[in-house]
DNA sequence: GATTGGCACTCTGAACGTCCGAGTGCCAAC
DNA sequence: GTTGGCACTCGGACGTTCAGAGTGCCAATC
C-alpha cells in the first residue's frame, strides 16, 4: 500500500521530472525536498510506488520517471493549480483586446495560450449546433449566381455560391429570398436542414427548380455549421520537443493537419467539477497520440460549452497548463457574455 | 574552367545525392552513370567543380554533396523536368474535381501538391489587390448591428460585423445600402477604399455619423482584400526529414505559422520565362530559412498571377518539385478561367 | 515496525584506441 | 586529356575501460 509520504514522493519525483528532464533518483529527492528522511528510506518508497506502477525505472539502476498512470494519480490528486502571475492575466486581457469578430477571438484566445505555456493551443469553436438561423440573405452576383449569406444567433457567418439552373429577376429573387426566409429564420440549424430536406423530398415541379438548387447549397452550408471547428497555434513548438516524442512529432503534426481526430479526442474528454480535463499519454492511444498529453478548460458560450486547451509531451507541466488553460477559459467566456449581452 | 562533362559530372551528383542522400564519390558515379571514362578522370573534373564552389567534400576525403551554388546552376541549366505521369495527371484532376467555391479550389489544391511531392505545399491567393468591388449587402442582424457583405470579381467574399452608434429601420438601411453601394460598387478595392477614407475625412454631419461608422468597418474589411493570402498543406510531412535541415524543423514551422514571411518570399521570387521559380538554401537566408528550397509555379487567375509551390529540403528533387507545381498551376488556372467564363 | 547507514552490485555514458573501407589527390605513363 | 596506381586521410563501427549514479538488501537502531 502506498502511503502518504510516498505520494509526496510521487508528486516530487514528477516535479523534479517535467523540471530537469531526467530520471530522478532518492538523493536528489532528499535534496531538493524537505521530507526529513534519509534516501534510503525515500527508496523504500519508491519501491513501493514501483510496485503500483506510478512509477519505472528505464534502465535497472537508473532514477525513476512517472508512468503514464503516475501522471494521472498525480493530476487527479496532488496537483495544485498554481494562480497566474498579474503579469500573465493582464497579458491574456491585453491579447484578447478588442476583437474584431469570432474568429478573431479565436485565433487571439489560441495565440494567448500557446504564449502563455509554450504548447500547441487547441480550441474549439463555440458549438453552433443548437444556435438558430437569424438571417439569410441572396445576393445576386449574376442572373444565375447568388450568394448565399448564413448567419446564426452564435455569431457564425457562413456564405456560399450557388449557381441556378434558369435565370432570375430582381422579382423572382425577392420572391425566393421570402420563401427561404419564410422556411428557415428563427430555426434551429437541424430543424432548418430538416425542412429543406423535405422540401428536396417533395414531388417536383418545374418552378421550383431554382428553389431546389438553392436548398441543396443551403443545406450543404448548414451542415458546415453543424461540424465542429477547431483553431490551433503553437505548432512550430513542437520543434523544440522532438526528443519528448520518442524520436518524431509526426503524429502530433498530423493531427494537427487533420484536425478531426483533435476534435474528437477534445470533445470525448471527461471534464472534472471544475470543467477541467486531462488526457495522458496512452490514453490518447487510440487516437495515434500515445505520446502526448492534452489538458483542457470547458469554456461557456451562449450555445453551450466548449473547449480550449494545450497539447504537449506527456512530461508536461500540468499545473501550470490546466492553471493557463482554465485562465484563458475564463475570460473567453466573459467576452462572449459580453458579446451577447451588448447584442 | 568547367567542362561541359563536368556540368554533367555536377548533373549526376546532384540526382545520386538527392536519391541517396549521400556523399557521391567518384566511384559511383562511372558505376551509375554511363560516361566512358575512369574514376580518375571523373576526379579530376569534380577538383575543377569544387574549385568553382559548386560542389563540397563534407570531410577530406569522402564523397562531394552539391552546394547551394551547385543546385542553382543545376535548376538553370541541367535541370529537365520530367513530365508527370498519367496516374498523376488524373489524379490531381480527380482532386481538384468540383469545388465549392475559392477557399475550398485552394485547399484541394495545395493538398494534390503535397501528396505529388510528398513536401509542405504553399499557394497564393489569386490577387484580389486589382479587384473591383461587385456587390455590397447589408444584413441588419439587430437595429444597431449590421453584417456587411463585399463580393469582389476575382471570388472573394468578405463578411464583417458592424456596431451602429445610433439605431437604424428598414428604410435608414436601404438608404444606407444605396449610398454605400453608389460609392464603391464596380470600383476597384483601392479606389473604393480611397473614396470612404475622403468620406471620413470630410466634415462631419450628425445624421452621417451611421455611415461614418459604417465606412470605418468597410475600408478595414477592404484591406483584408489588399492583403494576400496564403493555403498550406503537409506541414506534417516535415517531421519526417528532420536530418535534412541540420537538426531543427522549428523555422519551417514557425514560417509555416506566420505566414507572413512566406508570402513575402514567394511574392519576391523570380521566375523564368515559363513562370517558374526556385529559390535555394541560402537564398532564403533573409528569410530565416537558409537550410530550405521553395520552388513555384505562377499559375493565372483573372485578376492577376499568383504562384503555387512546394517548401522543402535545399536537397530536393527539383525536376519533380518543379513539374508538379506547373502541373497542378496549369489545372488551376483552368479551373479559374473555367469559373470566369461560367459567370 | 519504521528508519537508517553501509555495501555490493548494475548499468549508462563518456572517453579512448583500433581498424576497415571509402574516397581522395597526385603522379607517372599512356 | 586520360588512366591506373598508390599513399594518405578521415569517419564510423566496434570493443574496452572507467567513473558515477543509483539501486536493493541487510543488519543495526530508534
Amino acid at each position: 500500500m502506498v502511503t502518504e509520504r510516498g505520494l509526496q514522493v510521487l508528486r516530487a519525483i514528477v516535479q523534479d521530472y517535467v523540471e530537469t528532464h531526467e530520471p530522478v533518483g532518492s538523493r536528489s529527492i532528499v535534496d531538493r525536498h524537505s521530507f526529513g528522511v534519509s534516501a534510503a528510506t525515500i527508496r523504500n518508497d519508491m519501491a513501493l510506488l514501483e510496485d503500483e506502477e506510478l512509477i519505472t525505472a528505464p534502465h535497472t539502476s537508473s532514477g525513476r520517471v512517472p508512468t503514464d498512470k503516475g501522471y494521472r494519480v498525480f493530476v487527479n490528486h496532488l496537483a495544485q493549480l498554481r494562480p497566474l502571475s498579474s503579469a500573465q492575466r493582464s497579458a491574456i486581457e491585453s491579447f484578447l483586446g478588442e476583437p474584431a469578430d469570432l474568429d478573431d477571438l479565436m485565433v487571439r484566445t489560441v495565440r494567448v495560450l500557446t504564449q502563455l505555456t509554450g504548447q500547441v493551443a487547441l480550441a474549439q469553436y463555440p458549438s453552433f449546433a443548437r444556435a438558430h438561423v437569424t438571417h439569410v440573405e441572396l445576393v445576386a452576383l449574376a442572373p444565375n449566381r447568388l450568394l448565399i449569406v448564413l448567419v446564426t444567433d452564435a455569431g457564425g457567418v457562413s456564405q456560399r455560391m450557388a449557381v441556378l439552373p434558369d435565370m432570375i429577376d430582381e422579382t423572382g429573387l425577392a420572391a425566393l429570398r421570402a420563401r427561404l426566409a419564410a422556411l428557415i429564420t428563427g430555426q434551429a440549424i437541424s430543424e432548418a436542414s430538416d425542412r429543406l430536406q423535405t422540401l428536396l423530398a417533395a414531388e417536383e415541379s418545374p418552378q421550383d427548380r431554382v428553389l431546389r438548387t438553392l436548398a441543396g447549397v443551403v443545406i450543404d452550408e448548414l451542415s458546415g455549421f453543424r461540424q465542429e471547428r477547431l483553431v490551433m497555434a503553437g505548432a512550430a513548438t513542437l520543434a523544440r520537443r522532438e526528443q519528448d516524442f520518442r524520436g518524431s512529432i509526426h503524429p502530433l503534426l498530423e493531427a494537427i493537419e487533420e484536425q478531426v481526430t483533435l476534435l474528437r479526442l477534445m470533445s470525448e474528454m471527461v471534464t472534472d467539477e471544475h470543467g477541467l480535463a486531462a488526457s495522458i499519454g496512452t490514453e490518447n492511444a487510440p487516437f495515434g497520440l500515445g505520446e502526448a498529453s492534452i489538458v483542457a478548460s470547458n469554456y461557456a458560450a451562449p450555445s453551450g460549452t466548449a473547449r480550449v486547451g494545450v497539447m504537449g509531451p506527456t512530461r508536461m507541466d500540468y499545473p501550470s497548463n490546466l492553471a493557463a488553460a482554465r485562465a484563458v477559459a475564463r475570460y473567453l467566456s466573459r467576452m462572449l457574455d459580453e458579446d451577447e449581452a451588448g447584442r
